[in-house]
DNA sequence: CTGTATCCCGTCTGATACTG
DNA sequence: CAGTATCAGACGGGATACAG
């Protein structure tokens, strides 16, 4: 290995190849960090449960979504070949980490959504049109 | 204040409604989240100042994006009347308290993203085109 | 310097239909 | 049950031109 070849060990979010950019792809994700949470809740879930668990999520975005975590290494995915088939969903130890680093974000969320609801009405009401 | 109406006190994250995705619309953004941070490391910055920092953001999507932050009360916008014009901008003290909450991102990003790089070839390896 | 206004293309998403 | 395939519409986001 060419050790003088290594210059992506430093961060630099600014940077428009920082890795730390996938991160926020995942997180950004509305059915991932759901999916994520629906799973850190409750243990493993077969398709249909996470289905039926999140609200709005279609077919194909959930299996979409699924794949992704699943190649990210965020959950592992397990076939049962019973008639029909059953598929569970389990968070890996990588996933359970990530859980709790959304767990902040909710912690924020509830602490202080209030407040950017107050602030958007209050900017709301002063440029709305007279 | 009539406590008979507050139902949206809890939180539910896997309804549609639920006021939660609104932060995931903000931390997922890219930008948001960037200039969030470029503001919490040095104070406050002007517009070019962060469109300079910030690699590969248009001027479209950064007026966008400090346009929203504003209306959501996490940094103000201060216009200086010169010639020419110069506007500031600064986090606020909900905005600093995000930027907190961030930093667990990056922190987690800089801990396990090579587990997910690692994740990702083995799952391409493993469903790769023979 | 700091925006606003338009055009426009690629991506994302949701329905719908079909399969192992 | 748990997907895959396909298609059309909505939307984000960049490039460009122009204004206060």
């Amino acid at each position: 290995m060419d050790v003088t070849a290594d210059p992506p060990a430093r961060f630099d979010v600014f940077a428009a190849s920082c890795p730390s950019r996938r991160l926020l792809d995942t997180i950004g994700d509305k059915w991932a960090s759901l999916v994520i949470v629906a799973l850190g809740l409750g243990g493993p879930m077969r398709y249909s449960e996470l289905a039926a668990r999140i609200e709005g999520v279609s077919q194909k975005m959930l299996t979409q979504t699924l794949r992704g975590l699943e190649r990210d290494g965020l959950l592992t995915r397990t076939v049962t070949p019973s008639v029909p088939v059953r598929v569970d969903y389990e968070l890996t130890p990588l996933g359970y980490s990530l859980k709790d680093t959304i767990r902040h974000l909710k912690e924020w969320a509830e602490a202080h959504l209030p407040e950017v609801d107050a602030a958007r009405a209050a900017y709301d009401r002063a440029h709305a049109k007279p």
